[in-house]
RNA sequence: GUGGUCGUAGCUUAGUUGGUCUAAAGCGUCAGUUUGUGGCACUGAAGAUCGUGGGUUCAAAUCCCACCGACCACCCCA
């Protein structure tokens, strides 16, 4: 007898702020994503690559940029045994590229086209649509600098979200220059703002000398207003960036993708160059919840120490997916329900009904069982509840005689066969 | 990290000017009515120290404080 003091050790722990658990029904939704997402990136000809979860902190401190909000104040950093300071990847690109420069891909043929998918890690406050640890669906095309890369990988994205059903959903792009014309841009963006440094917000003072970019898409409404006359990135890019723009563009006119220029879209990787983009269900533009986004990042792979080489790439929320999904009530088929439900009666009976289960399941037929009930109400329960279209019913007698009954759940229509036609009786009913 | 709302069985909720609340209901679970036949119905059982910990009080699910967590708006992003 347990008293009520021993049995409390039931709510002791929960699962870490911003982590949860994806309970059995859920797993639908995410079955479904990934399979939609491979199924995508085969067919555009992207190859998996799986990276670990842990990597070298500096890895992002130099690939991501120290001045981004993920270095600054979300990775979940941690000191081995050893001394190695290591983090929880919070996004995968620079592992993709530290991997691309390790493992010698950049001897394969290019453009090399990779995808994953896996859990990420943000130290943030939680919320709806938001988590500390979520997943993503990561895709890069490394090695080309041709804007239709850009383009297409957009299309990517649009294949996957158009894969599961999902309409209304709309690209923001923006482009924010190289190394060439983003110095000359930054200046002109300092020379403007300094002028009316009083007006600014306290957070906007700071970005002023940190991160000037930033400024373009803060919120606040001095800001916002500030705003309306600051010089726009897309007036101001070096030829090159322009003509690199227009070509983007005219591809997604022709991939028919819907998309608005955002010229206050910067994003906040310090490793973009040119193309910067989010793509958000129309409904929701001005929430927090892009399904996902990317960029090209032409200098990346220099950063981390490679050759001149260019990368696109983008990531998308499928925690966000798999809520936007049930928001918009779009059904996902759950294939491999049972179609047969095998009821077993007595001690001879369960061990027939043991070894009939094995041979249905290798003959592959879908088939349920409870071994741990005894009762044929009981387990007739079960079936119902399973909504099985047939039950089979093999009890002291079947089991002497080397039968079983076969039970049309509808009906109740009942026919005994001998176990040898089981199989081919059950695959002539489920057919129908 | 900032501001706000909230937290009662697995789920949805009732109960909160403190007092038979040793906490109630529906759904769900399990069992029985039906000892070899499900769905309906009826009966019953299990399941909650009212998020956790302190405090106030003769008395706390109800008041106060702290912490934890969820959600919302920021921040930022997926």
């Amino acid at each position: 007898m347990s008293s009520k003091k021993e049995r409390k050790s039931k709510n002791m722990f929960q699962a870490p702020k911003g982590t949860r658990d994806i309970l059995p029904e859920e797993q639908i939704y995410w079955e479904k994503i990934r399979q939609v997402v491979q199924k995508v990136a085969k067919s555009y000809g992207f190859e998996r690559l799986d990276t670990p979860i842990l990597e070298e902190e500096g890895l992002f401190i130099k690939g991501t940029g120290s001045s981004t909000d993920i270095v600054q104040k979300e990775m979940y950093s941690l000191k081995t045994k050893g001394g190695d300071r290591l983090v929880l990847r919070p996004e995968f690109t620079p592992a993709f590229i530290r991997a691309y420069l390790e493992d010698g891909l950049s001897s394969r043929p290019h453009p090399l086209k990779l995808y994953t998918t896996g859990p990420l890690f943000r130290y943030e406050r939680s919320q709806k649509g938001r988590y500390r640890q979520h997943e993503q669906a990561n895709f890069e095309i490394i090695g080309e600098n041709d804007p239709v890369l850009d383009a297409q990988l957009i299309q990517v994205f649009f294949s996957i979200v158009g894969g599961l059903g999902l309409k209304d959903i709309v690209a923001q792009i923006n482009s924010i220059g190289c190394r060439q014309c983003r110095p000359a841009y930054r200046k002109k963006l300092v020379n403007f703002y300094n002028k009316r440094k009083g007006e600014l917000c306290f957070d906007c003072q700071k970005r002023l000398r940190q991160n000037p970019l930033r400024l373009l898409d803060c919120k606040d409404d001095r800001c916002v207003l500030i705003n309306e006359e600051t010089p726009q990135t897309i007036d101001n890019l070096c030829l090159d960036c322009h003509n690199h723009f227009k070509n983007v563009l005219e591809y997604l006119d022709e991939l028919e993708i819907p998309y608005i220029l955002n010229s206050r879209l910067v994003r906040g990787l310090d490793y973009y160059t040119k193309t910067v983009f989010e793509i958000w269900p129309e409904e929701e533009a001005g929430r927090q919840s892009a399904l996902g986004g990317g960029g090209r990042y032409d200098n990346l792979i220099k950063i981390l120490g490679g050759k001149e080489t260019s990368g696109v790439g983008f990531g998308l929320g499928i925690d966000r997916l798999v809520n936007f999904i049930k928001e918009k009530n779009i059904k996902v088929s759950s294939e491999s329900l049972p179609s047969i439900f095998l009821v077993q009666l007595g001690e001879l009976g369960k061990k027939k009904a043991l070894k009939l289960f094995e041979d249905l399941r290798r003959a592959n037929i879908k088939v349920a069982s409870q071994f741990s009930k005894n009762t044929m109400n009981a387990q007739l329960k079960s079936a119902d509840k399973m909504k099985v279209p047939f039950a089979l019913i093999l009890g002291q007698k079947e089991a002497l005689d080397g039968t079983v009954i076969i039970r049309d759940m509808k009906s109740g229509s009942q026919e005994t066969v001998l176990w040898e036609k089981v199989i081919k009786e059950l695959k002539k009913r489920v057919k129908k």
